[in-house]
RNA sequence: GGGCGGGUGGUGGAACUGGUAUACACGACGGACUUAAAAUCCGUUGCCUUUCGGCUUGCGGGUUCAAGUCCCGCCCCGCCCACCA
């Protein structure tokens, strides 16, 4: 018998399975599953953490599938972005060339792993097919008054030249090239996710998720609830408003801080200070997000101008500081230095007054952050800190001067990018009519591919006369294109939508497909997306539900996270630490299955892990092990029942754990009982004992219990077997749990707890104590008699615990 | 600072509702086969101890007949968010 030839058998079934057509999506399911992995950007070369993404996935895929289900697997490109565009400018290419060069040797890559994509549906998001659609949905959007432009601070990536969204910024940096993030004042196009907060909130309590994704879209979103107070600001008549979520400290609000940026800062300003303050917002504004942060010293000027606390009717200094965000709340604060860490060290540098006004604890060395009673709050004392929030508002209320309040932290995403590389937003200016958006019927905007850069990589869009100069579709007037594209993540906000059928012209989706296989039952990624993709497509989804498009508001029911892949040092994959694997490298040599099968017995799925080419030979050894074992001679001249019993419970317990294991994505543990039990079938068949019919079923269900993990060697063997139908259409094997029961139990005898001894007992008597006591007390003969047994404790079917003095 | 995970052999990791800790795999060591090596196969492998035996799940307490698992207090690591009022 000849070795496993994984080169040799892949090659072989990838054809006869694309023959077969054998992945097909079903056109009528009856009892769906959509399986979906998230599309990769199309960089040019498969990484090894797609497939730590892929492979499994498409295991829990073919698991399915043999349950009954009904699959659809599609595979897509988010092909829009930045590194086409900077590989175009760097090689003088058209971006889309690269592109599908790209697509191509990333297709061939992908198309070795095995999976059951369906490749009539495959997508790419900067086809104008496509795109024409993200461009409609964007005028959905805008018909409805959920996209609107609005001048504002953004935020700008000096080096990619474009603004980012916040949820782009990480740590004040651009979270694609890590340059430090400017701030501008640029008129930007935004789509109104804030709006839906509440429902993004409250929905993902329905959703099977991972926690800590739920939770980081809770921290995202970020609800709080306090109350909006007005100060009247001594000599103006307009007021000064703050938000906060501790009204019971009012009595104890010493100052004011206003963000530099505030437009009351020049109102209420007195010139005797209008230098100084001046002179500190010019250098706050020099300042970055991450030089503000690293600032840890905060720093401010006072403005002249005083308010009225309305509860104490004392006037409070309002202070300048950069430590107060403009982009939270009202961008003022009313500073409670003895209950707020950050006034208290603010109020501490300039020598401003601390006044504790909550009880339990005290001021001398750092602020009193607990809730409490109140103290030196007048008619509120001796309320607590929850009581006297009410009665507090309340109160404030009554004379006009707070309402409650609900804040989020979440921000309107702003989605336009000047960039040319993405999809142009369908938008018409004309200096009458305004933003005018592009009739459906003008749909697509074509993106011009011809492209020249500018210098220092300005948009082709800009110098672009066809593109730019157009009539108004409103008056006929002159009137010129909006020449910035949309943020990639509008693209890939809908994707899922089109898969089911991606050839429809109609419509963005087909409504008859997208009824039969969405919404997403099983959805597999990385936990960066956590706030931005999974954030963007479930705003969509509700949007695309409000407007009567959908029949479902959430488009992702349960959601699977795999764990990072890290290099064989432990560390991030990265090029300039050279620790990167290349997945061609292992599947050239060892096969695809091997690679696969590796990744998913190396630990936990939703915990990651580091490639370590030496483990790796372990699985490789078990597939040969397995081949060995299924085709290996065979002979049987002694046959026993007995041998051939608990081969059969063997059998069974090892379908029993591999089905559940697998179900609950504990791969890892799956695989190790599908080695379990080739290590002890191996010997037991060279012992000639078993039957051969007996010795056909552990074959070939072993061989379907193999094929969701390794669909190339299960596929193989099956044929081998002289199957003749895939082994990837055959049902699932089902366990017999009267097999399962075993007739001997161990039971273990301790004393003290400890273990002493063991005995094997009949297991339908295993669960009497008294015949457990006495089988114990009869293994353990003397031994005991020495010792003065106060308590004996028997557990049926597990063991005798006895307690001595 | 806040949130969420973790801490088990030389290594990756097992352990269901408290009930035989260290499954499975890697590595290491010994052996078989071979002129030799690779591959393959067999055996040993938590630590201490010559034996008897003792000890062991980050540290310290507690609950229990029994704790990796539950409770209290600490230490350390990873990820995410972070001057959000």
């Amino acid at each position: 018998m000849n070795r496993y030839d994984s080169t040799k058998s892949e090659a072989k079934w990838l054809k006869i399975w694309q023959k077969a057509e054998l992945y097909k999506t079903p056109d009528k399911p009856n009892s769906k599953l959509y399986n979906l992995v998230m599309f990769p950007y199309p960089s040019g070369n498969l990484h090894l953490g797609h497939w730590y993404n892929f492979a499994p996935a498409d295991t829990l895929a073919r698991f399915s599938r043999m349950h009954g289900k009904d699959i659809l697997e599609p595979f897509g490109f988010d092909s829009f972005g930045l590194p086409a565009e900077n590989a175009a400018i760097k090689r003088g290419l058209m971006a889309d060339e690269w592109i599908d060069q790209n697509i191509g040797d990333m297709t061939q890559q992908i198309q070795k792993l095995g999976a059951m994509y369906d490749w009539d549906k495959v997508l790419k998001t900067s086809d104008p097919k496509y795109y024409k659609w993200t461009q409609w949905i964007f005028l959905q959007l805008f018909n409805a008054d959920k996209a609107y432009q609005q001048k504002g601070l953004v935020n700008w990536c000096p080096n990619d030249k474009t603004v980012l969204a916040n949820e782009q910024v990480i740590k004040g940096e651009c979270d694609r090239c890590g340059a430090k993030v400017e701030r501008k004042n640029l008129e930007q196009w935004y789509f109104r996710i804030t709006d839906y907060a509440d429902r993004l909130l409250d929905d993902l309590n329905s959703l099977q998720w991972p926690k800590r994704i739920k939770e980081m879209q809770r921290n995202w979103i970020g609800r709080s609830e306090g109350a909006l107070v007005n100060f009247a600001i001594d000599g103006h008549s307009d007021k000064l408003d703050v938000y906060t979520t501790r009204l019971d400290t009012l009595f104890g609000v010493t100052f004011m801080v206003i963000a530099p940026e505030h437009p009351l800062v020049d109102v209420i300003t007195t010139s005797d200070h209008s230098v100084e303050v001046n002179k500190y917002i010019t250098d706050a504004g020099a300042k970055t997000d991450i030089d503000r942060m690293e600032a840890h010293d905060k720093s401010g000027v006072f403005s002249g101008a005083y308010v009225v606390n309305p509860a104490t009717h004392e006037q409070v200094p309002v202070w300048v500081s950069d430590y107060v965000l403009m982009g939270y709340g009202t961008g003022a604060i009313m500073a409670v230095p003895a209950h707020d860490e950050r006034d208290y060290e603010f109020a501490t540098k300039y020598g401003l007054e601390i006044r504790q006004v909550i009880g339990g604890g005290d001021t001398q060395d750092s602020a009193h952050l607990l809730t409490g009673e109140l103290m030196n709050s007048g008619e509120f004392n001796s309320l607590t800190s929850e009581q006297a929030k009410t009665k507090i508002t309340k109160w404030l209320k009554l004379q006009g001067l707070a309402q409650p309040r609900v804040q989020y932290r979440l921000r309107d995403w702003l989605i336009s990018r000047q960039r040319y590389w993405g999809t142009p937003i369908p938008i018409i200016h004309c200096k009458d009519c305004g933003a005018v958006a592009v009739p459906e019927k003008d749909l697509p905007v074509i993106l011009p591919l011809k492209q020249e850069f500018g210098k220092d990589g300005r948009s082709p869009l800009l110098d672009h006369p066809d593109f730019n100069n157009v009539a108004c579709p409103k008056c006929g007037g002159d009137a010129h294109r909006e020449t910035d594209t949309m943020d990639t993540f509008v693209d890939s906000s809908w994707y899922f939508l089109r898969y089911p059928n991606p050839h429809y012209t109609d419509g963005p989706f087909d409504p008859v497909a997208v009824k039969q296989w969405l919404p997403v039952d099983r959805y597999i990624g990385g936990a960066e997306h956590a706030v931005l993709h999974l954030l963007y497509s479930r705003f969509i989804t509700k949007f695309l539900f409000d407007q009567g498009r959908l029949e479902f508001n959430e488009p992702f029911i349960n959601l699977i996270n795999q764990g990072m892949i890290l290099g064989p040092d432990g560390n991030k994959m990265n090029k300039s630490k050279g620790n990167v694997i290349n997945p061609d490298d292992y599947v050239g040599q060892y096969g695809a299955d091997a690679v696969r099968l590796y990744l998913m017995f190396m630990g936990p799925y939703d915990e990651g892990g580091h490639w370590d080419p030496k483990r790796f030979e372990g699985t490789h050894r078990f597939i040969n092990r397995v081949w060995e074992l299924i085709l290996g001679p065979y002979q049987s001249d002694n046959e026993d029942p007995i041998i051939e019993a608990e081969l059969s419970a063997r059998l069974h317990k090892t379908i029993k754990k591999v089905t559940e294991d697998t179900q609950s994505t504990r791969f890892n543990t799956a695989i190790s009982a599908l080695m379990k039990f080739v290590n002890y079938a191996g010997p037991l068949k060279l012992d000639a004992r078993l039957s051969l019919a007996q010795w056909q079923i552990t074959t070939t269900t072993l061989a379907k219990l193999l094929a969701p993990f390794t669909p190339f060697l299960a596929e193989e063997i099956w044929e081998q077997l002289g199957n003749s139908q895939s082994v990837h259409l055959q049902t699932w094997p089902q366990y017999d749990p009267s097999l399962i029961q075993d007739d001997l139990t161990t039971i273990v005898i301790q004393i003290n707890g400890k273990l002493k001894a063991e005995f094997v007992i009949n297991t339908q008597d295993a669960h009497s104590k008294p015949k457990l006591e006495a089988m114990a007390r009869e293994q353990m003969g003397e031994k005991l008699s020495s010792l003065e047994i106060v308590k004996t404790i028997a557990v049926p079917g597990k063991l005798v615990n006895f307690v001595s003095r």
